[in-house]
DNA sequence: CGGAAGACTAAGGAATACTTAGTGTTCGGT
DNA sequence: ACCGAACACTAAGTATTCCTTAGTCTTCCG
């Protein structure tokens, strides 16, 4: 068993375990035809291919996580991405807030 | 003059705008061939093609931005994304630790 | 064991991206 | 106004990658 070589792959695998879901279900929820969902997703998650962006905004959706999450190579800016996600619209409004201004007083 | 059609596009167009980089200049410096650079990346902004991950990290490095910044479909994410990118490692800590605090408290 | 569920893969056909060879467009200089 | 340069942009064909099909392999549990 050889590690992950994709970052779109190892954020798919965390994310999607996290939800309880098989390869195969995932996809189907994201709208893939049943007759390949479980070896397209087997193919992201292994990172044999890379999905598109409409069918990975749609998976996006279904795991609970920003699209930009499967993305980010960085493992602390992932879980930034993730927790923002998962805030309610006034804590996200003031957590923009907060690195605005520690971007602010970074530059004087 | 039609609008963006694609999130890669307005965000790719943005960052380069602001690094004053032309298509083609910023295609070479992220290693495309000298030929095909200027339309590739024209491709890319006006969302004709979308480009693989492979160059699409070394776009970003060149923008200076997390690659996770151009496939983020929210403008406040997307904000809150680039200007982590932006901070000093201490600040980077701090905002994460800001953000688990934020999220803690929400869940009781 | 036998069956079910999930993970995974090779191979070929289908779809998309990359290269080439240009055409538009904008703008500064004379 | 004209010219040239720089940049933006595009069609079309070839190259490359992805998607579908048709399975195998593994694990678990009755």
């Amino acid at each position: 068993m050889t590690s992950n070589i994709s970052i779109i792959g190892k954020r798919l695998k965390e994310a999607r375990v996290h939800a309880g879901l098989s390869q195969e279900r995932l996809g189907i929820l994201a709208g893939i035809d049943e007759f390949s969902a479980s070896a397209r997703m087997n193919q992201y998650e292994r990172g044999k291919h890379e999905p598109g962006m409409e069918i990975m905004k749609r998976i996006a959706e279904k795991l609970h996580r920003p699209i930009s999450y499967f993305y980010e190579v960085d493992d602390d800016l992932a879980h930034l991405i993730e927790i923002y996600g998962g805030l309610d619209q006034q804590r996200k409004e003031k957590l923009l807030a907060i690195a605005v201004e520690l971007h602010g007083n970074q530059s004087e």
